[in-house]
RNA sequence: UGGGAUGUCGCCAAGCGGUAAGGCACCAGACUUUGACUCUGGCAUUCGUAGGUUCGAAUCCUGCCAUCCCAGCCA
């Protein structure tokens, strides 16, 4: 076993438990296992999941198994298998051979349905699906379930002819004797397997009755000899059902259901009912929209694999509800790129800036580090001239108290790697808006440090030289979709509670800089931007002025 | 209302009977070729609440309060 250095949650300190000598599972390879449903693609919240079963297993030295859970055919398709195991390769998990689909235990689920049967632990009931609601009982009272008494010999003839596909969907159902008194309603004659006529995405039509979540996923981990099944809390009232499937079943192993509680993130839907309806209902461009907390939109707006599983590392592991604060994903993500994103100027909101004592026609090159963290990431040469583009919130026509940038006769500001430079003052148009900036530099700074090694006071401004500038069109989403409350109940509902910078972004209305509440300057934000995919079909209103300097191609790679 | 969970700083989260780790956020200062980064310092006499046990409790016991999950032939 790997030698545990990370402080333990309360999932390992279980598990430590169960390893040790004496334990349920002493002298055990821990095994867990990541079973989504290919019904979709994975969100952040996902994420949480891969981590703490991958990272477990990892832990202990053990293995995690990839399992597509597909035993509802009317959900899932192969598009969502492929797509989830390249955004989990991408994330940096890798399952090994171990890749399994929960529909391939179809022949042995049916063969521990019979067993129960035989056993008298199950039966065959033709509720209808109205009748079985109205029986189910309430709180107070017990279920009733007139055909639970059906003889072995009936209901394995019955379960045959289901199988056979002699009735239509909902006739009859197999469900588990168990306790139809009990205050767990899981426990009360659970339904274990349905007729569904339809195609399935891998099993084809082979099969017309299909084994329900409960029954099948003990039995699944059974057989792959998971040890520790590790899922989130709404499961917790499933576990005793969970159990009694693994003891009544005479399966090879008995695996041991944790759960842990569920990612929340604040103005965040992470549901992917409704994730899916947005995509669905053309809320969003797809499932890869930037707009949105699945894995491949995220990669979109330029998070990183490291900044995602770091943030599910640093969240932690517990059993209490939690809302983590955007702004920590945020802060995961200017953490990684800060030391690994080469840097480069572009700039956002542009304004012109002229140094009216620069030749015209003039240009020099000027050479910057592409990243101050690593020096081996070497520099490049950008060009600088008479008329530049900077950012128009680094000039203020009337100063605020304290602004160490641009305005008429203000501070010797530094234009990043050039020059110093002093505004003498402005050019409005008829409305007073500003439209350029006039500024005089100093000859003898040229790199930024002035010859007589006098003090700075004003800032370090970024800018982009007007002649060779590309000016690049990329569409500025709003960080994330955002909805402040998520457990609304239609699509109106959520979309009214929207954050009204989203609802505006998602009708196309106005575009304004994405990372407005990135308390990050400018340049940070253009590490982000600029490892968004700047692929054309997201040109929209906004644009990025870049420094021609860099290939677009080379710089502004999506983050893979 | 029956069953199952959860409550430690604004947000996460350690702690597991010996006298409240850490991160995010925030505040103050230093440094700085991007007011960032980095660095330094500050930030819970108190652990939902009321009692009890104990020399000693966030940790054990009892009651109460709040919140979440469950009555799909979804997962």
């Amino acid at each position: 076993m790997a030698e545990i250095t990370e402080s333990l949650n309360f999932i390992d300190r279980f598990i430590q438990e169960d390893i040790a000598e004496g334990g349920a599972y002493a002298g055990k390879t821990v095994h867990t296992r990541f079973p989504p449903e290919p019904n979709g693609y994975l969100h952040i919240g996902h994420c949480k999941a891969l981590t703490i079963d991958f990272g477990t297993a990892l832990k202990f030295g053990g293995l995690c198994n990839l399992r597509m859970d597909d035993t509802n055919p009317t959900k899932e398709d192969v598009e969502f298998v492929d797509a989830i195991k390249e955004d989990i390769h991408w994330l940096g998990f890798d399952w090994g051979d171990r890749f399994f689909y929960g529909s391939d235990y179809f022949e042995k689920d049916y063969e521990y349905a019979v067993e129960l049967i035989n056993k008298g632990l199950a039966y065959v009931c033709e509720l209808t699906p109205e009748q079985f609601k109205e029986y189910r009982g309430d709180l107070n009272t017990p279920a009733i379930s007139p055909y639970r008494d059906r003889p072995i010999e009936e209901s394995l003839d019955l379960f045959a002819r289901m199988r056979a596909g002699e009735f239509e969907d909902n006739k009859y159902t197999l469900r588990a004797k168990i306790d139809l008194a009990s205050g767990n309603f899981n426990m009360r004659d659970p339904v274990i397997y349905r007729i569904r006529h339809m195609h399935h995405h891998r099993q084809g039509d082979k099969w017309c009755i299909y084994p329900m979540y409960d029954f099948a996923h003990p039995i699944q981990d059974a057989l792959e000899g998971i040890t520790h099944s590790l899922c989130s809390l709404e499961f917790e009232n499933h576990r005793p059902l969970y159990n009694w499937v693994v003891e009544n079943v005479s399966v090879p192993h008995t695996p041991r259901q944790i759960e842990f509680a569920r990612l929340g993130i604040d103005h965040t839907v992470l549901s992917k009912r409704y994730l899916r309806a947005l995509v669905e209902q053309n809320y969003v461009d797809g499932w890869d929209d930037p707009r949105m907390p699945t894995l491949c939109g995220l990669r979109r707006r330029g998070f990183t694999p490291a900044s995602i599983r770091n943030f599910c590392e640093r969240v932690g592991v517990a059993k209490s509800p939690n809302t983590i604060p955007l702004a920590f994903l945020d802060f995961c993500l200017r953490e990684d790129l800060n030391e690994t994103a080469q840097r480069v100027m572009a700039v956002l909101k542009p304004v012109k800036l002229t140094i009216t004592n620069y030749p015209e026609g003039q240009s020099e090159t000027m050479v910057v580090e592409n990243n101050p963290n690593r020096p081996e990431d070497g520099t490049r040469e950008i060009t600088f001239s008479r008329n530049l583009w900077i950012e128009a919130d680094d000039f203020l026509a009337e100063p605020v108290p304290k602004y160490k940038r641009l305005f008429p006769n203000g501070p010797e500001c530094r234009l990043k790697g050039a020059y110093l430079i002093q505004c003498t003052g402005c050019v409005t148009d008829e409305n007073g808006n500003v439209t350029e900036i006039l500024a005089t530099y100093d000859p003898e700074s040229r790199g930024g440090d002035p010859a007589d090694g006098r003090k700075v006071k004003g800032a370090t401004i970024h800018w982009v030289d007007a002649e060779t500038a590309v000016d690049a069109e990329v569409r500025q989403y709003e960080n994330l979709f955002q909805a402040t409350n998520p457990d609304t109940s239609s699509m109106e509902a959520l979309v009214k509670d929207m954050n009204p910078n989203s609802l505006e972004i998602l009708t196309g209305c106005k575009v304004e800089a994405s990372l407005a509440n990135a308390k990050a300057p400018a340049s940070y934000q253009f590490m982000r931007l600029g490892y968004f995919c700047p692929d054309s079909r997201d040109c929209a209103p906004g644009h990025l002025v870049f420094n021609r300097s860099v290939s677009l191609k080379d710089s502004f790679k999506p983050g893979k």
